[in-house]
DNA sequence: GGGATTACTTACTAAATAGTAAGTTTTATT
DNA sequence: AATAAAACTTACTATTTAGTAAGTAATCCC
């Protein structure tokens, strides 16, 4: 062999998400994650001994990202604007790359996880929202921010329209994602 | 062979349908129908050629159901209110039923389709998305509801809201979708 | 009532998928 | 330098999946 690479495991990780996010869970498996690592099929079971295994990594290693997300938001003081327009981004850039939200893949194949999965799952939705939340609460208070419902009901409107604004745009095009984010937006800045 | 079973047809897609909204596209197969019906796997292949052709067939079936909901609302004359509530009633009982909404299931699976299925998820997607704008631009007319978006965007938002809240439901729980759902109609009925 | 058609079944195949066991090479440890 | 551990590969197995070909029973048509 010629050389070993110290970061397979990332990689396998790295494409495991691309694969859900462009094709969803249960329409890739290992040997798609082999070619395109250009490793053999074992070497995938060698690092995680089942799909289920790569796909609970794949959502801690989201809940460690926006733990560090917002850790380094908070880190730099900025302000809920540009939180939020840092939240709204991601889903943007999905958008650009013919993808969902993970969560709104997973949620497609929900039925078919097994219950610990299902809990991780859980915690990632819970603190995405939760910081959501936390970021429209400190709008409203410093006035960048205006909005009728409580914090947590307006989080999941928002939510709401962005996730599925990802989906319905890899059907009829960017331009209904664009009309909803610019309506959140002008929404959230008051009329 | 004792008796033979005329609408072996209609089942296949009755199942086929809960089976996509239960556990998405690529999470089911042919055995699956074939079980849940008491047949052969050869059976489903004799009425549907393929797993593609059936979703075709599928989404065929929802485009009608929504011309004939469509006709029959307006044949009796139904309010823009009652035509939304109907409407908002089909995502609720999805929640109840441990599903998601069809649209929404594909759009996880989107990439894996053929480009002739993906024409007509298009257009079934058109087709309601015209639907409920009809009903927001009449129900603004008659004054029963008020937005200040176009309706096009009131739209949008609407359907995002809905489609996301009914897979958010599936991870959280039902409150979330019955907060959201709350929130549409308090916002369109006017605060 | 004979032939065609419909709606299947039985029986098979080819490929994909998930997974394991055992061996090999490279790197790290002492 | 010897040994252990890490990161694989080769080679295999069992199951699922998609699909086909040929046959059969019931019903339709004239």
């Amino acid at each position: 062999m010629t050389a070993r690479n110290t970061d397979t495991k990332e990689e396998i990780v790295r494409i495991g998400t691309a694969l859900i996010k462009s094709h969803g869970y249960n329409a890739f498996s290992y040997a798609d994650i082999a070619e395109q690592l250009q490793v053999r099929n074992a070497a995938i079971h060698y690092h995680f001994r089942g799909k289920e295994d790569l796909l609970s990594e794949i959502i801690d290693q989201y809940i460690d990202l926006y733990h560090s997300l917002d850790k380094q938001l908070k880190a730099v003081g900025a302000s809920a604007t540009v939180t939020l327009e840092k939240f709204i981004e991601r889903y943007s850039c999905l958008v650009d790359a013919n993808s969902i939200c993970i969560i709104g893949s997973i949620a497609s194949d929900y039925n078919t996880l097994p219950v610990s999965v299902k809990e991780k799952v859980n915690q990632l939705v819970t603190l995405v929202l939760k910081l959501v939340e936390q970021t429209l609460t400190a709008g409203k208070k410093t006035g960048e921010f205006m909005f009728q419902e409580t914090p947590k009901t307006q989080t999941l409107l928002l939510m709401t329209n962005l996730a599925a604004g990802v989906q319905l745009a890899r059907i009829t095009g960017k331009k209904d994602y664009d009309t909803i984010k610019k309506a959140i937006i002008r929404q959230l800045k008051g009329s």
